[in-house]
RNA sequence: GCGGGUGUGGCGGAAUGGCAGACGCGCCAGACUUAGGAUCUGGUGUCUUCGGACGUGGAGGUUCAAGUCCUCUCACCCGCACCA
């Protein structure tokens, strides 16, 4: 019997399909683990090998949890609505929940083929009104605690995309997701106020089991910083002044002119005659450039305004000028200039050839802004005090004398929560005729999406619900007429909150059960992608800590453990005129590539893998060819789990071999005699076990999947797999390669799945060897080994040291001066020429 | 520029401060067979006078001992980027 992955494939899947073998526990004693990939939008191009790395990890670990006696929550789900599917739909003339259906429908089948241990009866769908009543109801929530409130801001609007985008959602200018232009446009808006919790969302970051980078990341989108704010007059301009936001208060004496953004609304009224005209064409300049263009621009640029501001430390006038190194959207959009002290400043005085007043000792000012810490000087009551000192003195100053105050910025804003687009949560609020906003009852939730034929945006520029009249206008049961949001709710709505609906996903009076949310969170373990680093995982945690003071939720954090996955790319290759070739129209000559059969000279690059370059590998076809246990264990062995990594299907020919070694260990070809236990095979059994077990704990497929390797190497160099060591690894084996796994325990006469087998254990008696060899080393360097006993003690190894040949042979006629010993680790001589008397 | 990370054979990668290169791919040789991309066995960092010498991006340092710790430096990757 040889193996045939169709068959051993399809015959456990099913299998674990009819028995339900997944399912997850009901509520119990025993201990228990929630395990949690990032659930994925649900794109037409279905998945390709680099999208289940994370997944197979994640069940991995699942499955382990399952064997050692935790009750195991591992769901899927899809983050269902979104821009991609509403276009796709346009595109063909379909319904979005159409496309959507044959979208997850493809996931699924996708997803199963790989055999992953998900709870499918717990499947979630964010697009479902089952889903979307409670994202809306979450959002009553929000509103009621008046963390949700409409304003005229200044939006990120993407003409290409028709909609807004999240300051997140914007880099240089342009979408992240797609490079599409972003422009700047005033409009009204739903915000959510995630500033309320900056603080929190800053400080519990510190007990949380995150990559370092990821925690580093949030911490400098919340951006806080202390300081304080200061009131300057303008000089000749009754009652008008303007607020500064400085680090620095200390720096005050040091204060040589002001500057403000050139969109500060200040600028108008206090600009003199002579320079109205230069000042006017700074800011239509400005105004003008991108904002990709104004960031990536280096050189200091500004203009004077012909007034003056005076400082409130000592009266003194200083000239106020506007420049676009000041931005509008943070603090103030005012700052007064130290350029003794601050590096910009410093850049923008030598350019327009302003004063350096030097506060702090300790720098060379004339050379370059000074930031270090050091005593000040020139600054009356600071004199003497270092910087932290002198901070708190001038703030104090600034709130006797009432002219600042200490305060706290965050880059962080509020969060824009609308979108121009059909295929999203519709809000449950309606604007009635006085102008007064009517929020729906949570019993007459959901506010279902009405169908729409046209899904683009109305000819007055409206977004597509507004063409849904008939559900749009609204009769109160009291009489009174309003028109319900045409917005929808961003994609990352749904996501917010996912997590928690998996506890209870079929519950029609709840989001989800008290008792269940108590029994499961927090996600224990929490698999996905660097790339949601700042949206997703910020705006989730945000949700998060306003349902836990809602007491809905009992944990300040969702998620416990994160580990981010590397991502998997694979080689491209074109020619120069830029069209790419597939892997099979391309051959290596000389460490080149070339097109087949031709001189043709390809450039080859690393990149993520995508149709139009050519270079996709799909878990379909993979499956097909080697089976999914080895595709599960090549997306783990190829690296560290957390690095990135370039797939090369040829090197999948190696787990496939070891599956194959493995299965003939079982079910030989040849009948074999067996019977004998060698106690060496016996004891690698075990130090199998116990390194599989610890690699497991640490996340570390690769190593144990190694380790496995060897001892089924050494058992075929035996010629055989004694029947005592049959069951353990195939245990050891199970989360890995479940499938063969399975096959291999109902032929040890099993009647259950060994998916909730129990892990073996591993004899500590039998995983320390009798005799070890121990490395000898002469002055460091390595002169051979010696056997001896476990434990034996320096002399005895010395001794049998000295008696060896080659390492005699070093030591002879040479001092010993020091011997280093560890036990059963290793053996130094440190020797010298002897002296001569 | 700032923050984080990574540099090890032909390739992917292993190594609690203690035998560098486990395991896998590829390659070489052999066995069985003989047209198979099957299986098994052995070998595979460089140089070598066969004693050994050198070797983890580069230069120093700490240590009996450094891929691992420290300092400087180079290259690449990720994130942020005039945040006052």
């Amino acid at each position: 019997m040889s193996y045939n992955h169709h068959q051993i494939d399809a015959k456990w899947q099913a299998y674990w399909d009819k028995h339900k073998t997944f399912k997850t526990p009901g509520l119990s004693d025993k201990p228990k683990y929630y395990v949690l990939d990032m659930f994925p939008y649900p794109s037409g191009q279905g998945l390709h090998v680099g999208h289940p790395k994370g997944y197979v990890g994640s069940d991995i670990i699942a499955r382990y949890k399952r064997m050692q006696g935790f009750d195991v929550l591992h769901p899927m789900g899809w983050d269902a609505f979104g821009l991609p599917t509403e276009r796709q739909a346009s595109k063909e003339n379909k319904h979005p929940a159409e496309i959507t259906r044959r979208n997850t429908d493809t996931f699924r089948q996708q997803l199963k083929q790989i055999g992953l241990s998900y709870d499918w009866d717990r499947e979630i769908d964010t697009s479902q009104p089952d889903y979307y009543k409670w994202t809306q109801w979450i959002f009553l929530k929000l509103y009621q605690k008046g963390l949700a409130y409409q304003a005229e801001v200044p939006v990120n609007w993407c003409p290409a995309l028709g909609t807004v985008l999240a300051n997140e959602e914007v880099k240089d200018g342009v979408y992240v997701e797609t490079g599409d232009v972003v422009e700047k446009r005033l409009m009204k808006q739903w915000m959510l106020k995630i500033t309320e919790y900056a603080d929190r969302l800053l400080e519990d970051l510190d007990g949380l089991d995150w990559p370092e980078s990821v925690k580093e990341m949030q911490r400098h989108w919340i951006g806080k910083s202390e300081g304080a704010r200061i009131r300057f007059a303008v000089a000749e301009h009754d009652n008008t002044h303007f607020e500064v936001f400085t680090t620095r208060p200390d720096t005050l004496f040091g204060c040589s002119y002001c500057v403000l953004a050139p969109e500060h609304p200040l600028v108008q009224s206090i600009t003199s005659a002579e320079q109205r005209e230069a000042v006017e064409s700074y800011v239509e300049n400005t105004l003008k450039q991108s904002e990709r263009e104004r960031t990536q621009k280096t050189e200091k640029t500004g203009v004077f305004t012909g007034a003056y501001a005076l400082n409130p430390v000592n009266g003194e006038e200083v000239p106020i000028w506007i420049a676009d190194y000041v931005l509008a959207s943070y603090g103030t959009g005012a700052v007064f200039a130290c350029p003794a002290h601050d590096e910009r400043d410093w850049e923008f005085a030598a350019k327009f050839d302003l004063p350096l007043i030097e506060v702090v000792e300790g720098g060379k000012i004339e050379e370059a802004a000074y930031t270090g810490d050091g005593k000040h000087i020139n600054s009356e009551f600071l004199n003497g005090m270092k910087i932290e000192a002198a901070k708190r003195h001038m703030i104090k100053w600034l709130s006797e004398n009432g002219c600042g105050e200490g305060e706290t910025q965050y880059r962080l804003r509020d969060w824009l929560f609308s979108r121009q687009r059909y295929w999203g949560e519709p809000f449950p609020v309606i604007e009635l005729e006085d102008g007064s906003l009517f929020l729906e009852e949570e019993g007459d939730l959901p506010v279902a999406l009405p169908h729409l034929d046209d899904l683009s945006p109305t000819p007055d520029g409206q977004p597509p619900l507004a063409r849904a009249t008939q559900w749009r206008e609204v009769t109160l049961p009291d009489g009174r007429k309003g028109l319900r949001e045409t917005n929808t709710m961003p994609q990352w709505a749904g996501s917010c909150w996912y997590y928690l609906r998996f506890l209870d996903p079929l519950n029609d009076k709840f989001p989800w059960d008290a008792a269940l949310e108590q029994r499961w969170m927090p996600v224990d373990l929490y698999v996905g992608g660097t790339e949601h680093a700042t949206l997703h995982l910020l705006y989730a945690r945000f949700w998060h800590k306003v349902l836990f003071d809602l007491g809905l939720v009992s944990s300040k954090e969702p998620f416990q453990k994160l580990f981010n996955q590397g991502k998997i790319q694979a080689r491209s290759y074109r020619d120069g005129r830029g069209k790419y070739y597939y892997p099979h129209e391309v051959e290596a000559r000389d460490g080149e590539y070339f097109v087949k059969g031709s001189d043709t000279l390809l450039e080859t690059r690393i990149e993520k893998m995508s149709k139009s370059k050519h270079n996709v590998v799909t878990p379909d076809e993979t499956i097909a060819e080697y089976g999914a246990d080895s595709l599960r264990l090549y997306e783990v062995f190829m690296g560290p789990l957390e690095d990135d990594a370039i797939w090369q299907t040829e090197n999948m020919s190696g787990v496939r071999r070891f599956l194959e070694r493995t299965w003939r260990l079982y079910f030989p070809e040849k009948p074999v005699k067996g019977g004998e236990t060698p106690l060496q095979l016996e004891r690698l059994l075990h130090k199998t076990i116990q390194k599989v077990t610890e690699d497991l704990e640490q996340m570390h497929p690769n190593t144990a999947i190694s380790a496995m390797m060897i001892f089924v190497n050494e058992a075929t160099r035996l010629g055989y797999l004694p029947d005592n060591m049959k069951k353990p690894l195939a245990l050891m084996l199970a989360p890995f390669a479940p499938h063969v796994a399975e096959e291999f325990w109902e032929s040890l006469g099993q009647k259950t799945s060994i998916a909730l087998a129990p892990w073996p254990a591993f004899d500590p008696e039998m995983v320390l060897d009798k005799n070890i060899e121990i490395p000898v080393q002469v002055n460091g360097k390595m002169r051979g080994t010696i056997e001896v006993r476990a434990g034996a003690s320096e002399n005895e190894a010395r001794s049998v040291a000295e008696d060896d040949e080659n390492i005699g042979k070093h030591l002879s006629g040479l001092e010993v001066v020091k011997v280093i010993f560890k036990t059963d680790r290793m053996l130094n001589f440190v020797v010298r020429p002897p002296k001569k008397d």
